[in-house]
DNA sequence: GTCTATATTGAGATAGAC
DNA sequence: GTCTATCTCAATATAGAC
């Protein structure tokens, strides 16, 4: 796409220093995180930060809305499959540890950040497609229970949110290029979620 | 203890501003949140807290510190105990839950801030007792696999890491006022582990 | 699209009176 | 143990030249 010359909001520039701004943002937090060192890492200087973005917030922003209305399709869709709640499960998983292995360092903004940017009128977006995508797996989840394919006592939210969280928090050791592929992570994942570690 | 007369390096008024300034750094972030509001909370004047605490690291440092070594002990104790790997597993958990019901606070500073404070030598003993955490709850999921208490094809650090995780991330959703007891959640997080979802 | 130069604000921290 | 008063610095952001 970026090689047809059809006129774009983002320009390469401006995608190129927000990719620059999430890595910093990801490493040492976003309020710890200067416009200077955004730009000392552009080579620029921090002034000329302003031609491309209204504000340090806007670029959090446009990283987090890119990423979650993406990922949030995705999951639409895949949950409206109508496959069986199992490999539903395991494909939504998937998907997950792939956004993380394509945009690591949003995603560990997104993680580390939530808190503080939900209580920001601005970022209500976050709790929104948040909001949505619980509802998603959750249902998902309820079919199984439905079906069979899980156990009947289980407790589809909590069960939800054991998994979300293990997913969304591995950001803080999963290495992007390492050895792991994102789908064999989220293989073992579902593996142990699924069966257990019992014998 | 603290209705006797002795001595103590921490005196109720710290405590209480401790306990105050890890409420906000959990709420809005270390680095988000200032000292006049944390000074605002106790009722006193931003200068006034400088009586107490050299500075706003300080303070983070001495609740970092205290909870880790005060929960790596507890671990020491059960990994040590020599009872059955499984029911070792549990108890472990089952500390970790406790450790979040009774300091809420101070876990969420410590999951949400992690990656920031590792990166100053100062809060090197984070990174240590972390890494001790894990060689101790590690050598009870492989002496679960050689007792063949766990699946023999188990990668025990990849499924510390996973349980790890899903326990301290949760205290973004867990309320320590709400009905659930930190006991009740770790049996079912250790219920899901052992034996999984799957019917 | 970037630079120079700077405005403006708010942060952490200090000294000494009470 | 807290307050008054203030220092100092660093942060976000702006205006206009190039």
């Amino acid at each position: 796409m970026s090689t047809t010359g059809v006129v774009r909001a983002g320009s390469e520039r401006r995608e190129e220093i927000l990719a620059i701004a999430a890595e910093l943002f990801a490493e040492r937090g976003f309020a710890a995180t200067t416009v200077r060192e955004i730009a000392d890492s552009a080579g620029i200087l921090s002034g000329s930060l302003y031609h491309h973005f209204d504000s340090k917030e806007s670029m959090v922003e446009e990283l987090l809305r890119t990423f979650l209305e993406d990922i949030t399709h995705a999951y639409r869709v895949e949950a409206a499959s109508g496959d069986d709640p199992v490999q539903v499960l395991r494909t939504l998983v998937r998907l997950a540890f792939e956004s993380i292995g394509a945009r690591w360092a949003t995603v560990s903004v997104m993680v580390n950040e939530y808190n503080l940017l939900i209580s920001y009128p601005r970022f209500s977006f976050v709790q929104d497609l948040s909001e949505e995508t619980e509802r998603l797996w959750v249902g998902v989840i309820e079919r199984g229970v439905r079906s069979g394919a899980f156990r009947g006592n289980l407790d589809p939210r909590m069960t939800y949110r054991f998994l979300r969280d293990a997913i969304w928090v591995s950001v803080r050791w999963y290495q992007p290029t390492g050895r792991d592929r994102p789908e064999d992570i989220a293989d073992v994942y579902v593996g142990v979620l699924l069966d257990g570690i019992a014998n």
